[in-house]
DNA sequence: ATTAATTAGTTGCTATAGCAACTAATTATA
DNA sequence: TATAATTAGTTGCTATAGCAACTAATTAAT
């Protein structure tokens, strides 16, 4: 990598983003889950009927990626949507067998991959990281 | 943001360059450059010449994201490919005089990102940013 | 009550991003 | 020299990612 390039931070972060992003996505291929549906999903376990605005807030993302993300993901069977009834602009999102059963399976590798990533970084180093790369967001707000 | 899924340092990370890159976008758009592209621009504006393998190497990528962010950069007029005489399997990539019009242009905004995002931190906070995401880097590989 | 504004979601467009499979060209090997 | 292996680049596929413009439904304002 070229020097000057590998001087902005910005650019660091990224390419840092695009290789956890590419292990993660190889981890979680056998499954056919992408990463970024991983997270949807990993929503959904925790309480599933959200609604599409809910899970574009919680996961900062567009609402137009998320309703991209949701029909892949009831493609593969793992969700279903559900209009509300008493606002019937919204749709609630739920699992499906094949979904709920794939929790057991995946939240191993979620978290064996986060032990993996932080493996010899200190509680106060991953703090310390935090603490600056929100710096970093607030500058550019 | 959910706890659980904040908790996780890759999640951060990812977050924090989706914001980055949306900004520099922003950015970049006046003059029709995504920020990708205008990583290859850097690269051609300290030396054309290139070939996509090479661009590919410094840059980190796949050879089908290069071919395709190039035919982007050519259609844009920004750069054209010219097939290498000794190796017809290469493409030298040279800038056109639109892609180096650009260069005094898109300059003064690169820097005046990395400014921007780096303010009110220390040299020091970078370099520990840089070590600490250096050996997540290391540990998944 | 009618109109205006807002909200939820979808579709079209472009831009990244990488894998698999492919062509064409070159180099290595038998 | 003929074949095998390698290399450079392209195309098809899928997955993210967001903006603009749109529909449909609901709420607010006149």
């Amino acid at each position: 990598m070229n020097i000057s390039l590998k001087d902005y931070i910005s650019i660091f972060i990224h390419q840092t983003d695009l290789k956890i992003t590419n292990c993660v996505k190889e981890q979680l291929a056998p499954f056919n889950l992408a990463p970024e549906q991983n997270l949807i999903m990993l929503l959904l376990w925790e309480r599933d009927g959200r609604t599409q605005q809910e899970l574009a807030e919680q996961l900062q993302k567009d609402k137009t990626t998320i309703t991209r993300m949701l029909s892949s993901l009831e493609q593969k069977g793992f969700i279903k949507r559900v209009t509300e009834t008493c606002d019937r602009r919204s749709m609630r999102v739920f699992l499906t067998e094949g979904g709920k059963k794939l929790e057991c399976k995946i939240i191993p590798v979620t978290e064996g991959f986060h032990k993996a990533v932080t493996r010899g970084i200190t509680e106060e180093e991953l703090a310390e990281v935090r603490r600056i790369l929100t710096k970093m967001q607030k500058n550019i707000h």
